[in-house]
DNA sequence: GCCGAATAGTCAAGCCTTCAACTACGCTAG
DNA sequence: CTAGCGTAGTTGAAGGCTTGACTATTCGGC
């Protein structure tokens, strides 16, 4: 379904000249779409009943839970976007719903006039606090439990190759994670 | 960021007595923070590029695909949702974008009254045909040229398991694949 | 100090997705 | 044959996301 179109390739040679596309064979079609799907369909279950069990979205989620963990629960708005791999705009918008949720609340910066801190309001912290076992249950059910340790290890491994090339930048916080 | 709460479970037990919830240890917090991160990046990267380069994202290249790998290029609108991962209002709104684009129609069932196929156009298979190798391009670059053969084994491996856990018809689908 | 370049963040327009009706058709029982 | 129910698909409104333009502030060289 997604690197091949039907007509492509039976004979292909297995090296193709440069400038040809190198179409994938039969078994890393399986693996790309194993993964695809797999990894559509986790991200979509734990969303959905995330949302609505506690009508807090997997996006909203991150923001609330990536300023639970700074000291003072505030951050500078693109701090938080670089770590909940958002753009700019987009966090700006969630920041602003979350606002009117009284969960956030804007603060501007006083070593840098350009700056605005998203602060994590109390009520925020609560609604974090209600969730989070909501969400950890749903990673359990649909993750863990359905993994040997060896898989976990696979999986670990796995993701961490691919963020090594995808940004760099971003490995580095997931070893000093506090969590 | 995603399934802790700075303040809880500290010294956990090793099993927390029923209706407690099940917090993930260090180990597992830095696998699900891996799979997650390398997942939306990868994604988004992909369908970044694929955008920018053909103006096809993703969503539409997957119907794109789907209809192109039927006899006759066309299928029930609900098997082409659920082959796409797609409800079915959101495919009806994408077919209905295709449509616009000239690269998809719309075709009564002559079997089911209810019913309309999807169709591919030659303007639509030519679109998909130019988009192709862009995409395998980028599925190479950005994931199987980072991997050895052990983790494409890995990762086909993990995704399969996570299938069979989330929706165990969508791997019969995978393994007949023309593709 | 002052000017140009770079950075932080916001905003508006357009596209996409979701949700909840809603239409139309087919199937089965009485 | 027709009533009632289930299925297939569409639609419109509401809200979220992306892009590009815009404002405000800081930095770096002169």
């Amino acid at each position: 379904m997604t690197a091949y179109v039907s007509s492509a390739s039976p004979g292909a040679p297995e090296t193709p000249p440069p400038g040809e596309p190198r179409w994938l064979d039969a078994h890393e079609q399986r693996a790309w779409r194993a993964w695809l799907y797999s990894a559509q369909l986790l991200q979509d279950r734990l969303d959905r009943e995330l949302t609505h069990e506690t009508g807090i979205s997997h996006a909203y989620y991150e923001i609330l839970v990536a300023l639970s963990e700074t000291e003072g629960r505030m951050m500078r708005m693109s701090e938080l976007a670089d770590k909940c791999l958002s753009s700019r705009s987009r966090l700006s918008h969630a920041v602003s719903r979350l606002e009117e949720r009284g969960w956030v609340r804007r603060q501007v910066c006083a070593e840098d006039g350009r700056g605005q801190l998203a602060v994590l309001t109390d009520e925020g912290f609560a609604a974090l606090e209600a969730a989070a076992p909501v969400h950890v249950e749903g990673v359990r059910t649909h993750l863990f439990d359905q993994l040997t340790p060896e898989q976990v290890e696979n999986m670990r491994d796995l993701g961490e190759t691919l963020l090594r090339h995808l940004d760099p930048t971003t490995i580095k916080a997931l070893h000093q994670a506090p969590s």
